[in-house]
DNA sequence: ACCTGAACACCGTTCAAGT
DNA sequence: ACCTGAACACCGTTCAAGT
C-alpha cells in the first residue's frame, strides 16, 4: 500500500516544450469562439494545454488577465478602414466589418464597449476614427460622437451575444409574446408590433442583421443632425 | 461522543412564518440593490432569510428564474410617462426616469435590453411607447423605432453598471490612457481625445450623465430623420 | 407541503514542494 | 523558473429523509 501515484514527470523532464503567455491566450481564443467568453474556465484551458490550473494564473494571472488578452487579441482582427472614405462610409464599414468578427467570439463586444481605450490594440481605429470625423467638421465634437457612433453600433453586438448565450428561447418567446396581441384592439401598440411580429418570416441573423442596419444608420442621421444643427 | 449536533428544529414546528417566493425576491432585489445583479449568490439568498439553500430553488427555481423575477420587479418601478405629451418628450422622460430606478439595480438594465417584452411588466411601457410613435406618424416603422430608442438608452445603462461592477479602475484607467496622447503629434485623433481629457473635471456621475444625453439627444434625431426624409 | 442536511460536480486562487 | 499536486473557500443543483 506504500505506493503512492506514479507522479507525473514535469513537462521539461518528459521533453515537453514549455508552456508560454501566448500558448494560454491562443487556447482561450479558441475556447471564446467554441463557447464564448463566460463559456469556458480557468480548468479547461489548463487541461486543454494538459497542465496543472496554476500554471495559468503564473504565465498571465487571474481570469480577469485572461479575458483582457482574449479581448485585445479579437479587437486586434477588426480592419481599421481607409482614412480617406467619407466619414458615414467609415463608420459603416467599421461597424459592419466588427460586427462580422465579434460574433465570431461571443462576449468580446460586450468589453470591447465598457474597456474601450484601455486595450491596446482598439488605438489605431480610435486614432483614426477621431481624425476622420474632425475632417468631417465634428470639431469639438468629433470625440464624444466618435463614442457613440461605436457604442451604439458594438453594445448592439454585446445585447445578440447575450440573447443567444443565457437565453437562447428569447426569440421565440418574444416573438409568441407579441404575436399574441396582434388582434387586442384595447392595446394598440402592442397590436401593431403583434402583426408585425406574424408577418416577419425571415430566419433570426437576417433579422438581427436588419435592425443592426437600422441602427447604425439612424445613429449616422443622428450624429449628422448635429453636424447641420 | 454520541451526541450528534443537535438537529434544528423545522421553521413550522419552531412557530416561524413559511417561506414563501415573494420573500425570496424580496431578498434578492434588496441584494441586488448592495452588490448588482451578478454580485449575489443562491446561498447569500439562503443565509439571509436563515434558510438552507435548496429552499430557494423549492419555491422559485433555478438562479436564472430568481433573476428574472428581480428584473421584472425592478421593471415594474419604472414611471410610464403620459402618452400625451410628444414623442420626444415621452421617450426623453421614460429614459431618464428609467436611468435613474436602474442605477440602483446593478445589472438589470443589461437583463432588461435581452429579455425585452417577456418580461410583463415591461407590457404598459411597451403598448403606450408604440401608440405614441404611432400618434408621431412613424407608421410602420413605430415597433423598430421604439426598439431602437429604448436600446440605445439602456444599453448605455448596462455598459454603465459593467464598467463600474467588473472594472471599477477604466474610468480611471481610460482618463490616463487618453490624456498620455494629449501632445502626440502623430496621432491627432488621440491628441483630440487626450486634449479633453484633460481639460475635463467634473465628477464621473457628471459625465456619464452628459453622454447619456448625448446618446439619447442622438438617437432621437436619428429617429426624426427618418419622419423627415 | 415544506424544510433539513448532506452530497455532488464543479469553480478560481494560492502555495509549498519538487525538478 | 517552471510545474506539480493539493488545499481552500466558495459555487448551483439535487434529493432522500424528516416533520
Amino acid at each position: 500500500m506504500s505506493e503512492s501515484a506514479p507522479r507525473r514527470r514535469s513537462r521539461a523532464s518528459a521533453g515537453l516544450p514549455p508552456i508560454t503567455a501566448e500558448k494560454i491566450i491562443d487556447a482561450a481564443v479558441e475556447l471564446t469562439a467554441e463557447r464564448g467568453l463566460d463559456g469556458w474556465s480557468i480548468r479547461q484551458i489548463a487541461t486543454k494545454l494538459d497542465v496543472w490550473p496554476g500554471v495559468v494564473a503564473h504565465h498571465v494571472g487571474d481570469r480577469e488577465a485572461v479575458v483582457m488578452a482574449v479581448t485585445d487579441q479579437v479587437i486586434g482582427r477588426i480592419p481599421v478602414p481607409d482614412p480617406d472614405v467619407p466619414w458615414r462610409d467609415w463608420f459603416s464599414s467599421l461597424t459592419f466589418d466588427g460586427r462580422a468578427v465579434l460574433k465570431q467570439y461571443p462576449g468580446v463586444a460586450r468589453r470591447l464597449v465598457v474597456v474601450g481605450p484601455n486595450v491596446p490594440s482598439a488605438l489605431p481605429t480610435i486614432d483614426t476614427g477621431i481624425k476622420v470625423l474632425l475632417l468631417a467638421g465634428f470639431g469639438d465634437h468629433a470625440t464624444e460622437i466618435y463614442r457613440y457612433l461605436l457604442n451604439s453600433a458594438f453594445m448592439l453586438v454585446a445585447v445578440e451575444d447575450d440573447r443567444d448565450s443565457f437565453f437562447p428561447s428569447a426569440r421565440a418567446d418574444m416573438g409568441r409574446t407579441m404575436a399574441a396581441f396582434a388582434a387586442d384592439p384595447t392595446r394598440p401598440g402592442l397590436a401593431a408590433a403583434g402583426a408585425q411580429a406574424v408577418a416577419r418570416s425571415e430566419d433570426a441573423e437576417a433579422q438581427d442583421l436588419a435592425f443592426f442596419r437600422l441602427t447604425v444608420e439612424r445613429s449616422l442621421d443622428g450624429a449628422e443632425a448635429l453636424l447641420k444643427g
